[in-house]
DNA sequence: CATCATTTGTCCGTATGTATT
DNA sequence: AAATACATACGGACAAATGAT
């Protein structure tokens, strides 16, 4: 029934099998915050090894779209609302994928305790405000930037 | 000489592996650009098998620090040189991972021939300028946001 | 042009510790 | 308490593509 894999199509198995689940999450058939079925079911799913599974969630990890607890297993990553974050003219910005110290320091409680840090696939804004403010970092999945219309004083 | 792994810590060897080679692209003793050991040797080097390596090397690829190619190895990401891009006032912006066709459509030609895409652990702004006009998607690796002062008209 | 060694991708078997039931 | 399910980790093995000889 489910997933065809093109061995003869050169695109790696584990990618096939990501982009399977993949649009299994975007077409709803896994809701967020559900479980996905365990690497060894997914694995009988698909008719393919475990690396290959393994390789797949680590890719789906890296987008975004899942997050793994440990002992657990993988959750389709709940979607969560922006909060609208003001950014002043002149200001630079840049996305980046975070360094293992800001993945602590911008997690929440829940996500220290259960990840170890923000999960993968979370970029972040850098900002650099005009002047010799300091840098800010904020959370990518979570803020919205809001460019200020310039103001009459 | 490299690398104690603490198997009595608690975190996954993966990571610390990972940490381990990230330590030392940062420290410089693998440059942007270089090639790194092959997973064999990398294997051997910390004395850890070759899965564990390998999800490493998925861990690093997801942070965008090195990028993977079939059947050559595993390369440190090149430094790139930022473009400025404007944004205009009332704009909103948010940064995410890109979608399977922005990974095709945002790469370029050798990165589409040898990669097939963008690479793993590269983010996108996407752009909402003010009025009804279309969004942008640019890549988070190659352009600088700058908030446009206030112009007087 | 042909051959060979290297390297990643993939699969399998097995073991262990832990969380949940 | 016991059993089950699962992530983590090791080892071996082969295929296919690449690069060097």
């Amino acid at each position: 029934m489910c997933a065809v894999i093109d061995y003869s199509s050169g695109v790696p198995v584990y990618r096939q099998v990501a982009n399977a689940i993949r649009d299994d999450i975007t077409a709803g058939r896994y809701r967020p915050g559900a479980w996905l079925p365990s690497e060894a079911q997914l694995a009988q799913m698909y008719e393919v090894g475990r690396d290959t599974v393994r390789e797949a969630l680590a890719y789906l990890r890296a987008e975004g779209k899942i997050t793994t607890v440990r002992k657990r297993g993988s959750m389709v990553a709940a979607e969560v609302t922006r909060e609208a974050h003001h950014v002043p003219p002149g200001a630079r910005v840049i996305a980046r994928m975070p360094t293992p110290d800001e993945r602590r320091d911008l997690a929440t409680s829940v996500e220290l305790r259960e990840f170890g840090g923000i999960p993968e696939g979370v970029p972040v804004f850098e900002i650099f405000p005009g002047a010799r403010k300091h840098r800010k970092v904020l959370r990518g999945d979570q803020v919205e930037l809001v460019i200020d219309p310039p103001e009459n004083k």
